[in-house]
DNA sequence: TTGAAAGCGCTAACAT
DNA sequence: ATGTTAGCGCTTTCAA
C-alpha cells in the first residue's frame, strides 16, 4: 500500500529501496545492468508504493510522447470516420501509443486549429481521417511530423491510405449486370463536408462515377441522362443528414424513368433514402427494383438488408495508423523519408437482400 | 520564418528578444507585468520564430495536462458511443482540454488496462462511456482524478450522466396507447456488450421494460406473455450485430401473437431487424403494424423513418465531459468533492413514420 | 553493477 | 517591470 500522500515517484522509489534513481529507470524498463537482488528489491517497492510511470515527464525526457493525433469530422452524418477511428486506436495500442482526437466538424478553420493543438501537444504522427486542407496537412509535416492521410489524398506530399473506388463501382455494377438489369439509374454527389480544397469535383465522385458509366459502355450501354441525378448534398437536421437527399433523388430518378430495373447509389445513405421513397411508392426490393449501396456502414441494417460496396473502413484506420508509426521509427534513421507512401485497400461486394434480376 | 533549426522554445525567444524566459512566459500568457514595447517585441520573436508552446513541459511544470480520458467500447454495433464521445470532445475543445480515447472493444481487462494507460498519461478527468466494472472507476478516483460514468452507473460514489428509461418507455407507450393501440408487443434485452459488473439483470434494461409493463397496467391491460420476447442479445458478424437479433424476435413476436398492431423495440438496432422481418413478410408499417425504437441513432435512415425515444447522446457527452472539468476545478479549491453527482438528460419522442393508429 | 548529474521546456516564487 | 532560480519526473551519458 501506498506510505506517501502524494503518488509514487521514482526518486521516493529509489529511496525506499535504497537506489539510485537510474537504477530503478534500469528496471522499469529492464535494460542496463541490474544485480537480480537490487532488482527485486526495487520491484517489491514498485509494486507496494503504487508507483505509475509519469508519462509527462517521459515524454518531455526522450521527445516522444507515443501519442498520435487524429482528426475526423464529427461521426454524425456518416459511421465511417468512427469506424477508421477505431482502426487508428487498435493501430495505436498495438505498439503502446494513445490516440488524441480532433473533431473538425467539417470546417477547415477547426482542422487547423486542431493540428496547431496536437502539435503543441507534441504528438509523434498525425492521421487526417480525410484532410480539408492540404495547407494543414503540410503544416504537421513542415513542423517534422509524420501525417497520414485517410480515403482521399488532398496534399500530394502526403502518405495515404486510399481505396479505389473505380473498382469498388465496378464491383457492383458487373453484379447488376450478370443480374441482367440494363436500366440502371445512378444516385450519386455524396459529399459528407465542404468541398475539400475549393479544387474542382471531389475525386472520390467523379472515381465512382466513372466506374459506373465504363461498367455501362464497355456493355455498349450508352449512358442516358434520364438515368443519372445528382446535385447538391444537404445536411439535414443538423449534420444527421443525408437520407432525405436520397429519398428525393430516387423519387425523381423514378420520375425521369419510371422504367429502370435497378439503382447503384453512391453512398448507403444515399441508398438508404431511396429505398424510403421505394418503400413509400409499395416498389418491391429488389423484386421491382435492385438497389445496391457504397461503404458498407449500416447497410445490413436496413430492410432489406443492402447490397453494398464494402469499405474496409477499420482497416484503413488500421493501416493509416500502423503507417504513421512505421514512418516515425524510420524517421529516427534515416533523415528524411523517400517516396510518398501510398497503400490501397481492397473494396468487396457484399451482396445481401436488394439485388437481385430484373423481374420484367 | 524560424531562424533556427530545432524548434523555438522559450528560451530561444527570450534570447532573441533579449529578455528572460520569464517575461516570455508572462507575454505568452499575459499575466504580469509586462511593459508594451517588450510585450510587441517578445510578441515579434513569437510570431517570426514559429514557437509553438511545448504543452508537455507546461503540464509536467503544472501538473495538469488539460486532457480528458475517454473510455468507450467500439463504436460497431451501436453508434452511441460515437455520439457520446462527439459530444466529450465538444466539451473538451470548449475549454482547451484535448481528449484521448481508449476503446476496450467492451473487454473489462481492456478497460483496466485503458484506466491504466489514461492514469499513465495523467490525464485530468476520465470519462466512462459506460464502464465494466465499478472497480475500474474506483482505480481512477483512488487516484484521485474525477471520473464520469455516462448512460449506466456502475460505481455509486462516481458522479454520472444519466438517462430516465423507464420515462422514455413510457413517453413510447402513451404514444402508442393513444394512437388506440392495445396488442402492443415488447422486444428487449439489448446490451451492447457483456453484462456490466456480472450484477443481475441490466438496469436500463429493467427500466425500459418497465415502462412498457407499467403503462400497459395503468390503462388496465395486463400483461400478455405471447407479447414479450428477449433471450440473449448476440453479436453477429464479429461485432456488428444486433439486427439479425431483431428479425429473429420479431418473427417469433409474429407467431406467438400475430394479432399484434404494434410493436415498442427496446433499441433501433432491435427495431431495424423487425423492420426487416415485417418487410419480408410484407407488412406494411405503419398501416398494418406500428414501431417504435429506442435511442435515435439510425431511426430516420430506415425506411420507414422510424418512431423513436431519443436518448440525447451528443449532450450527454457534453454533460459529461463538462462535469468532469467541474470536478477538476472544484478539486482545485476544495479538498474533496461533496456528495455524489447525477446529471439526468431528458428523452424525448420523435414521431415519424412507423406509427400510426390500428387499421380497424 | 551502480550512482551522480545534467537537462527536456516550462512556470512561479522570490528578488530586484 | 523584469530577471533569477528551483524544480516538475524522468532518462541517460559518464564516471566510479
Amino acid at each position: 500500500m501506498a506510505t506517501t500522500r502524494s503518488p509514487a515517484t521514482i526518486k521516493s522509489v529509489a529511496a525506499r529501496a535504497g537506489v539510485s534513481t537510474a537504477t530503478v529507470s534500469r528496471v522499469l524498463h529492464s535494460n542496463g545492468y541490474v544485480a537480480p537482488e537490487t532488482r527485486e528489491r526495487v520491484e517489491a517497492v514498485l509494486r507496494d508504493s503504487g508507483y505509475r510511470l509519469d508519462a509527462v515527464a517521459q515524454a518531455l525526457r526522450r521527445q516522444r510522447t507515443i501519442t498520435l493525433g487524429l482528426i475526423l469530422h464529427g461521426i454524425l452524418p456518416n459511421p465511417f470516420f468512427a469506424e477508421v477511428a477505431m482502426g487508428v486506436e487498435r493501430a495505436a495500442v498495438e505498439h503502446g501509443f494513445n490516440v488524441v482526437m480532433f473533431n473538425t466538424d467539417g470546417d477547415p478553420e477547426r482542422e487547423r486549429e486542431g493540428v496547431e493543438s496536437l502539435l503543441s501537444r507534441r504528438v509523434d504522427g498525425v492521421i487526417f481521417t480525410t484532410a480539408l486542407r492540404a495547407e494543414n496537412v503540410e503544416l504537421v509535416m513542415g513542423a517534422g511530423v509524420p501525417a497520414v492521410e485517410v480515403e482521399r489524398r488532398l496534399c500530394d506530399r502526403a502518405p495515404a491510405v486510399v481505396v479505389d473506388n473505380y473498382a469498388g463501382s465496378r464491383l457492383a455494377m458487373k453484379h447488376l449486370l450478370e443480374l441482367g438489369h440494363e436500366r440502371i439509374g445512378y444516385i450519386g454527389e455524396a459529399d459528407t463536408f465542404r468541398e475539400p480544397d475549393g479544387s474542382g469535383p471531389d475525386r472520390v465522385r467523379q472515381e465512382r462515377f466513372a466506374g459506373y458509366r465504363e461498367a455501362l459502355e464497355e456493355r455498349g450501354i450508352s449512358v442516358d441522362d434520364a438515368h443519372l441525378i445528382g446535385g447538391e448534398y444537404v445536411l439535414e437536421h443538423g449534420g444527421w443528414g443525408g437520407v432525405g437527399t436520397g429519398r428525393d433523388y430516387m423519387r425523381k430518378l423514378l420520375e425521369q424513368d419510371p422504367t429502370i430495373t435497378a439503382v447503384l447509389a453512391s453512398s448507403d445513405l444515399l441508398a438508404a433514402g431511396a429505398l424510403q421513397t421505394l418503400y413509400e411508392a409499395g416498389i418491391r426490393v429488389p423484386d421491382q427494383m435492385s438497389i445496391v449501396g457504397f461503404d458498407d456502414t449500416f447497410a445490413m441494417r436496413l430492410a432489406p438488408p443492402l447490397t453494398t460496396v464494402r469499405q474496409p473502413m477499420f482497416e484503413m484506420g488500421l493501416s493509416a495508423g500502423r503507417l504513421a508509426i512505421r514512418l516515425l521509427e524510420e524517421q529516427e534513421h534515416r533523415p528524411a523519408g523517400g517516396e510518398v507512401v501510398t497503400e490501397w485497400c481492397e473494396t468487396s461486394l457484399v451482396v445481401r437482400e436488394s439485388s437481385a434480376a430484373p423481374s420484367r
